[in-house]
DNA sequence: ACATTGGTTCGTTTTTTGCCGAACCAAAAA
DNA sequence: TTTTTGGTTCGGCAAAAAACGAACCAATGT
């Protein structure tokens, strides 16, 4: 009976708790898919930051999530090989407890960023392959996108090439 | 005759003219699918840049891309929409010719590396979340994340503010 | 007034994406 | 040795995205 009604305490704390948290992971989760992820993806990353504990065993991220094994499973998968998830173990426990790996995650951030390299070449390589073209007006409008996006790229590069330096 | 024979060089040269200009919108086409469009837009934003003259009436791009007719509009009106492209007329035709619409496409870059304030706002309310947290080691790691994205982020916002100033 | 041009609209097809379930497997436990 | 645990793999399916085609329309040309 006060097993009982420990147990409906802790499930009712249990699911407010629960419920505030998949609000959070729900909404970073769109954020993330915005980022170019799919839903579950998307939340799984999400729910890894902001749980505590911030690693979980691949039975509570499917419980969490309501998704099937096989989603979770692939999903995990792919999350690791991006680096941005990793696992640790204890022994004695054979269950392996997936985290995020904040290191493999600042790499793709820091990889995303620098994607301003692949705009900046591309429109560059517009303007050389315009260079003999009549229509110099246009040309000149291109030049102000182009130094804009040199600009911001050389920032960026330098940004980055400043931090890993200070951190390295 | 002679006719038939120059428009059959005008043909080849267009052709292979034509080639090498399929190449470079196919390739460019993907980059820009790859931040986040669908093909047909990116052949036409392609086309419109590296293309002499830099507009083009309907016709041709269907033609250039060998795409329906309904593609073509509904492409070119969401572009235009979103300010990418724009159009000019010439009196006396009834035609429209489609441009990029260069302050448009700066306008939607500069958007894009707006965008990194919402990552630096998720991962800075993962942290304020978690401040609680058993797990310090984890929030420390965390809180170089956030370093890294606050930091870039605000490098970002300062580049683009000086920026408008001095081209204001 | 009729035909043609320069598109637009909308219902349909095609392709891709995201996820699931069931069967399967290796390692550990019983 | 058999069972259980902690997953993995693969075929399929439903929904969404992308592209199409045919019918349509307004403005211009004849």
């Amino acid at each position: 009976m006060f097993a009982c009604k420990s147990a409906k305490m802790a499930s009712v704390l249990m699911k407010s708790k629960t419920n505030h948290i998949s609000e959070k992971v729900e909404e970073m989760g769109i954020i993330i898919e915005q980022m170019g992820y799919a839903p579950v993806p998307g939340r799984i990353v999400s729910y890894l930051l902001i749980s505590e504990p911030p690693y979980r065993d691949f039975y509570e991220i499917q419980g969490f999530l309501k998704a099937s094994k096989s989603t979770v499973s692939t999903t995990l998968n792919q999350l690791m090989q991006q680096g941005v998830v990793s696992y640790i173990t204890f022994s004695g426990d054979r269950k392996r407890y997936f985290q995020i790996n904040t290191k493999g995650l600042l790499d793709t951030i820091k990889q995303q960023y620098k994607q301003a390299r692949v705009i900046n070449n591309m429109v560059s390589e517009v303007l050389e392959h315009r260079k003999n073209s009549e229509f110099q007006r246009f040309n000149k409008e291109l030049k102000e996108v182009i130094n804009f996006s040199s600009y911001i790229h050389n920032g960026i590069e330098k940004m980055i090439k400043d931090w890993d330096k200070a951190h390295r």
